[in-house]
DNA sequence: AAAATTCTACCGACCGGACGTTAGGGAAAC
DNA sequence: GTTTCCCTAACGTCCGGTCGGTAGAATTTT
């Protein structure tokens, strides 16, 4: 694929996950992709635009990925192992692109922050809905229905810090970890 | 107190806080603290000399905190419980410098991000060892000691990303919620 | 106790450089 | 022959940091 629209994407994600958003200059993006900085605006019209596609791009497939983990079953509790195990698996897999979708936000103008974290908000809405559903139906223990959808997603989110993709656990490991540790904090047997 | 130094120092962490280090300008500062940006280097050498005595004193106070927790039982079960509690305190209480703490490594030179980084470890260790203790006592279930400690502490750590202080619940009732869920996690009963 | 010196805290002006962005041109593809 | 794609060159702005200086408090010398 000799798609230059598509290298400055992924240079940008390499560079913007290695350096920061702010640390990255137009220069090293055009750098890594072997063409003069003035040619990346005949594809973005600037680096915000460059940063807010990669981000809005992450999290509409971060959302079809869970939906489409959820479709395989009815029940509550194989659905949040279904959607813990989705939300881990995409934050480890594709670690770059979601790390920067959690730490570069500020770099966007107020329009697109807007746009994103309703993009989140929604997403974050599909825990909540398990949860509540869960405990209505007394397969989880009644809690605080925000504090816990924050500590699931955060709790995985936080993955794409420290994951090393050639570490001593994969990412089915992980997930089976974090599935775990979930369910058994959810039914709060203590 | 009328100590200028004191003064820059707060009014960064609040500026840090809202936009960011590398968003926030010297200007911006001296600005806040009604001085000329000149004047910055009477008490700081650089910029990111700041954020770095910001992030040192930050650690420093929550490793204290820490160890002061811990020093009240010898049970595995209620020094972890203490440990979480106070974790998450200290993230809550403090919530704009322990979120600096988390988000702006990356404004600091590679020896000083060498220093911080040795800090976080060392308070890791300590979450470690206890989760170590517990599982070789038989209070909690065997699991990969690293991954649990890092799934307990950015699961705190995050807090202070969403946390309100004027929000529903208070500092404790969130405290009480983690130290459950985690300790129910630990324990595996599923 | 007065004079001389040093120190503290700050200011206004400025510098070099980097950065995002734009203008305009040229070659090649369609 | 128009569109695509990338180039060279430059522009304006902002930023971290420096410099020389000043007013006054504190300290030392005489």
């Amino acid at each position: 694929m000799n798609n230059m629209k598509e290298t400055i994407r992924s240079v940008s994600v390499e560079l913007f996950f290695k350096k920061g958003y702010f640390a990255t200059s137009i220069s090293d993006i055009a750098n890594g992709c072997g063409i003069q900085k003035a040619s990346i605006y005949h594809h973005y019209a600037s680096k915000e635009e460059l940063l807010f596609s990669i981000l809005k791009g992450t999290m509409d497939d971060l959302t079809d990925c869970l939906k489409a983990s959820l479709a395989g079953s009815d029940d509550v509790e194989q659905q949040m192992r279904a959607a813990v195990r989705s939300h881990v698996r995409f934050h480890l897999e594709r670690q770059k692109e979601t790390f920067i979708a959690n730490s570069e936000l500020r770099g966007l103008t107020s329009e697109h922050h807007k746009i994103i974290v309703q993009k989140r908000n929604e997403y974050e809405r599909i825990f909540q809905n398990l949860i509540h559903e869960g405990s209505e139906k007394g397969v989880f223990s009644r809690g605080d229905v925000k504090i816990l959808s924050y500590a699931i997603l955060t709790l995985c989110t936080a993955g794409a810090t420290w994951f090393k993709p050639d570490g001593r656990l994969s990412i089915e490991e992980i997930a089976a970890i974090y599935d775990g540790f979930i369910i058994s904090g959810l039914k709060q047997s203590v």
